[in-house]
DNA sequence: GTATGTGAAGCACTTCACAGCT
DNA sequence: AGCTGTGAAGTGCTTCACATAC
């Protein structure tokens, strides 16, 4: 039985020379376990791979056995090269002249991404928002359980949503470590949020999906991602108004 | 008074030759209307302005009347060069040895994002989400107007959510039509989203905001901007697993 | 002195094209 | 014959570094 590693920063700081890591490069065996450490694997490759994981979700469950990179980038709009390219980061699914067997595939991205355990998940804020998320079913079958619900407010501590206590933010270190949360759901006003989010930080939340329209600063080692519906629209209204003039100061 | 006018796609179609643009070249004069045509923009520059756009507007919110591309920068996290760079694909905003002034580039970013007008928005689908969207206080600041709401659902047809009467789907090509919409919010099931996507492309929708976790297909000319948080964890996930040993077949 | 705007250099991602396997 | 996996080529975005302007 063999395990890998992924190994995002290998720097060895005690001295001793530079390391230079290739894809696939074994470096060293650990009692019973092999680490194989990859090298650098670009991060819009990691968000193309939830992408490829859903669709193969999306056929396994239509019944679907086997695909080959050419119709998942008719279904996805992605050149089968980058498909290609994209899963070779990770290993060889495919087998030449059939394609990738559906299932099979499924199974290594589940584990390339981490989904073959449970993630518990803490919601931050139960206004309008908070509650649409943690009423959305879609989290469960993804292995993403909401174990807590927290909130500054005290008319809201105490009430309950979707069979979840609300919480008291005092109780958020306790609760954090004891369930052992890693990730955080941010749905609360623009004006708390960099201090909730520095309070998640501190607590030893490593990984913050922001719907708050700020772009909060972490360290490195803990990860943003942020969902501003406005900024997304204004990204497409760039679009829409193609040829619409706009008055400038033209010297 | 002078204009300019963004063209992204010039292709004389006619024969006579091709024609290559220059960020900047001044291609002709129409009446009173001069017309800059800018070369193509990348989308991840496009993607960053709204970005500005929001910083820019909470630093005018809190009085500040001049920043440079350096405070700017670590605000969001981005190289000082990447903003200027950004920057002068659109003109020249700034004043060497002093930096921005916040409101003279919030204007600039205002035109050039398209956001000087009122933009009429569509929401389809009521469910938990929908509400919460159509209650979202965020859209209208920005000049997000959402002026209909649409159910396939004939329960939840005529009922009346923050002001808005929802609409069977039926009545969905006269509105978009009569109001002359040009974005809508997708806020269906899964099951149901191709389906909705592609009437709200049949009746001329530009600009799709899509909160179902699929990857509708469309035409060119029609935008999506696809919202799912699922994605959004998983991509976290697989950073999150560093260093956990996850098992393959090694032949 | 300070900060912008921008060609040029650097770097990273995408696409090509084909050897190799089925 | 068909399709993957992948070096190499191509493309495009980011960063540099400095002339220019305040």
């Amino acid at each position: 039985m063999l395990f890998w590693s992924i190994i995002h920063s290998f720097m060895p700081s005690g001295g001793g020379g530079d390391v230079t890591m290739q894809k696939g490069d074994m470096i060293y065996q650990n009692g019973d376990t092999a680490h194989i450490h990859l090298a650098h694997i670009p991060e819009v490759v990691v968000s193309r791979i939830p992408q490829y994981f859903r669709t193969l979700n999306d056929l396994f469950q239509s019944g679907e056995t086997v695909i080959n990179s050419q119709s998942l980038g008719k279904i996805l709009q992605i050149t089968p090269a980058q498909i290609r390219k994209d899963l070779s980061y990770f290993g060889k699914f495919g087998k030449q002249g059939k394609g990738y067997n559906v299932e099979y595939l499924l199974d290594a991205l589940r584990g390339v991404l981490g989904l073959d355990r449970e993630w518990k998940v803490a919601v931050i804020g139960v206004g309008r928002l908070g509650r649409a998320i943690i009423g959305y079913p879609g989290f469960g079958p993804d292995g993403f359980k909401i174990v807590a619900s927290f909130d500054e407010d005290p008319r809201q501590v105490g009430q309950s949503f979707g069979g979840l206590i609300v919480r008291p933010m005092s109780e958020l270190a306790n609760v954090v470590s004891k369930e052992n949360i890693k990730i955080a759901i941010v749905a609360v006003p623009a004006s708390q949020a960099n201090k909730v989010v520095n309070m998640l930080v501190e607590v030893g939340i490593k990984a913050i999906l922001n719907y708050a329209p700020t772009s909060p600063i972490t360290p490195k080692n803990v990860r943003v991602r942020n969902i501003d519906p406005i900024v997304s629209l204004q990204a497409m209204t760039f679009y829409l108004q193609s040829e619409k003039e706009v008055e400038i100061s033209l010297v």
